[in-house]
DNA sequence: GCCTCCTTGTTTGTAGGACAATAACGCCCT
DNA sequence: AGGGCGTTATTGTCCTACAAACAAGGAGGC
């Protein structure tokens, strides 16, 4: 999942850089890394760079196949099915946590901060700046839980969501479902109401991957 | 997680090596493994080794920290806590997914097997081959669920949970106790109960949690 | 002409040595 | 006794080298 340390170490840099890659697009799904090409681009030996490779394909973010090399994994429909149904139970329970956690600290401060946050966004036209809000509201919730595993479990699955995420929130009708569910979920989370908080979150997810899924591509894109 | 290729590599090699000296105790929590030792003791060169940190690291059963090494990860009883809860959601989900696919292919039969196989076991007196048998009914129920990526995630808490088995299951109450259980999952998702089944499942995890943590060591036992 | 086998080139998997960066430890000095 | 300093152990990274495995293409036989 993601680093267990503080410090910034190469092979840290190197998962970043091609998460980013992914993200961006330059490297397209299906694509094979070739080490030796990866060495040069990074500036960084081939140790790091396999560290680094083990790593993301832990995530399900590339797929190695033995003296075959890494390839961005691609995503089929079915993959994205299991996808969201994993994480509307885990982030139904995390919801169903946080709500029981709400007094504790300043658990509710920071869940209203971020709600009123997320309601701010609603005239804004920054998409970008939008799929951050998306990103630290469910974060935020995992991390209210107070499971610490829980938290490491569903970031590692966000890393996998992105993909999604880029196709689907720059609909405007559907980021505005998104932040009314969102506000439903802190409405429950900052009532203490673990019950709603679940099924709330639980509905958001379940809604999201179907929305995501109709615009999946189904057929095999490219090679 | 676990290695997503057929064909074994020194690092898998290592891995397994490893996670059997954990699970036999001959590295104990805390244990600092220092790479020099280790490469001699295993046989393999510093590359290989540190892939091998890395994954087991990944999976949470290591902590590596810069400059310091890895050190085999001492499981608190907030963790524990957190481990279960997360099995909770999940298994269960995995048995109610089970019980809606029971109809495709085998998986009745196999499900079938593994029941008869489970009932068996009430008067055997091999711990570790009942140990087995628990493993791989989880893993037959994540599987039946045909959610590949569920599958994946518990299997890489699976590897979490055997050094509590190790301490628990060896009690015959507790054991007895377990098989009830199963037989009652197993039933369920034979039945075609999405609902029952994950309710039986839910509370198998949860009892077995609770009995896991009543004897968990709570102190530091050891530096 | 088509299939089979072997050769060749490319890429990965692993080994081993080297060195800088960092942390842990002990020593000396005050 | 306490604090600063050098020593030592260990990790993080790079480099080179080579065996193992795969992929493609040509030689040869049918």
């Amino acid at each position: 999942m993601t680093p267990r340390s503080s410090r910034a170490t190469t092979v840290d840099a190197v998962v970043a850089a091609i998460v980013e890659a992914i993200k961006v697009g330059r490297y397209a799904p299906g694509q094979r890394l070739v080490e030796a090409d990866l060495t040069e681009e990074l500036g960084v030996s081939r140790g790091p760079l396999r560290e680094a490779f083990g790593r993301l394909a832990a995530e399900g973010l590339l797929l190695i196949e033995p003296y075959r090399g890494a390839l961005v994994r691609r995503m089929t429909s079915q993959d994205l099915r299991d996808l969201y149904e994993v994480r509307e139970v885990l982030e139904g329970q995390a919801a169903a946590l946080a709500a029981g956690r709400i007094d504790e600290s300043d658990n509710r401060a920071r869940m209203s901060a971020a709600l009123a946050q997320m309601s701010a966004e609603r005239d804004g036209q920054d998409v970008s700046g939008y799929m951050d809000r998306n990103e630290s509201f469910h974060a935020l919730i995992v991390e209210l839980s107070g499971n610490e595993l829980l938290a490491r479990v569903v970031g590692a699955l966000q890393v996998q969501a992105f993909r999604v995420f880029y196709r689907n929130l720059a609909d405007a009708a559907a980021r505005e479902q998104s932040i009314t569910d969102h506000e439903a979920v802190a409405a429950a989370v900052l009532a203490g109401d673990a019950r709603r908080a679940e099924r709330a979150m639980r509905r958001h997810v379940r809604v999201a991957g179907r929305t995501a899924l109709a615009v999946w591509p189904t057929g095999p894109t490219r090679a």
